[in-house]
DNA sequence: CTGAAACCTGAACCAGGATTCAACTCTGGA
DNA sequence: TCCAGAGTTGAATCCTGGTTCAGGTTTCAG
């Protein structure tokens, strides 16, 4: 009974769109700010570009986004899921875990390619927003943890260390989307799943 | 019959210290920058601050380095080398390749425990300088490739997609590095590293 | 001892770019 | 049709912080 109709008590200077045409503008910032910092980085972008490039006033800018900062993480936020949504999917539609993981990895490296600014920006939201980028490898990780257990309980993969196999391969996929779907586009993405699926499947260790 | 005598004919005007003073100068101002940028990062991190630090003049600091990226390049390369002068006797001492793995994550690990600076640093010249980050990963990954191609011959390992494995364990190494050695010290680097060791060499395909 | 090269100094300069703001235009409900 | 609120505009402000520069100080070979 203490807080009324009167929209939005707490949040009320927020920057929240009112309308379809304010949410239109959002949505248009936040591409062009994907492609500038996708561009040249958080550092080198400029809000100017942004604006310029959203074909959009600077005033409408902070109309929408306290600041540089806050673009920024709105785009991690938004990247982080989209990934997700894209990744997640594949892995489900797999037979059983290990060859999901095969599946995911395929599915995470197109992605990359298509989508180098969202890569980059994750990246470096370690230097610019820290707790985001925690927030997301956090999350990731802890998905994969309670996955691997779900297909223990399955099992379907042997029993171990549930975390740090977790931010092991989380790890690994990461480094292999960075070589491999960022910077050498060469090989085919199916090739590399399947190299690193048989790694994570069986391991180095000499056959017996 | 061109170039003469005269010290240094390409790189002429170089900031090289001629001096035993010049050196410790630039030492010193390393070392502060590494502090600066390692608590700020690169973009808060300021001039002034390191030459405070440095306890030395503004002056200075352009009497030995061009610019704040130069620096942040020396500094980058300084750490690889370290990272790797400390990680690979490691390596090299163990028995084997596969025991020389855990035996490398665990020094990794403690490795930045102790340097977080040094970590964060490198990591962040993904984004500051991108060709110095690249040549740092593509070296180790290429040290990893041969290595284990290396143990391939004694029989250690079996065989398999060396590039693909490599760049692999490195992100693997990467992302526990950030995890148990940068965010997270409840556990011991022991342990870490047994369980990874475990991981990478047996797999996760359940016992037959 | 001496002078020239090597170093050091830090106030001042300046560019780039984030943020502000006062006025203007749209839009949709009554 | 009308207008209040929602959006838009972009020149002007402001400030941070990298870089410069015109001398001083130290060092050391001869």
């Amino acid at each position: 009974m203490q807080q009324q109709a009167p929209p939005l008590p707490v949040a009320a200077a927020d920057k929240t769109p009112r309308t379809a045409r304010g949410q239109r503008t959002v949505r248009i910032i936040l591409d062009a700010a994907a492609a500038e910092f996708g561009e040249r980085g958080y550092h080198d972008g400029s809000i100017a570009r942004i604006a310029q490039r959203a074909g959009v006033a600077i005033g409408s800018f902070y109309t929408w986004f306290d600041s540089k900062e806050a673009v920024f993480r709105a785009l991690v936020a938004d990247m982080s899921r989209q990934v997700r949504e894209h990744v997640v999917p594949h892995i489900l539609a797999a037979p059983d875990r290990l060859s999901g993981e095969r599946a995911g990895l395929a599915a995470f490296l197109d992605f990359v390619r298509t989508h180098k600014a969202l890569y980059r920006i994750i990246d470096e939201s370690a230097f610019v927003a820290e707790d985001a980028y925690r927030a997301h490898y956090v999350s990731v990780a802890e998905g994969y943890a309670t996955s691997l257990a779900q297909a223990f309980g399955k099992g379907e993969v042997s029993d171990g260390d549930w975390q740090v196999r977790a931010w092991a391969i989380m790890g690994m996929n990461v480094f292999l989307g960075l070589k491999f779907g960022v910077w050498d586009e060469t090989r085919s993405t199916a090739d590399i799943a399947a190299a690193a699926h048989a790694l994570i499947s069986d391991g180095l260790a000499p056959r017996r």
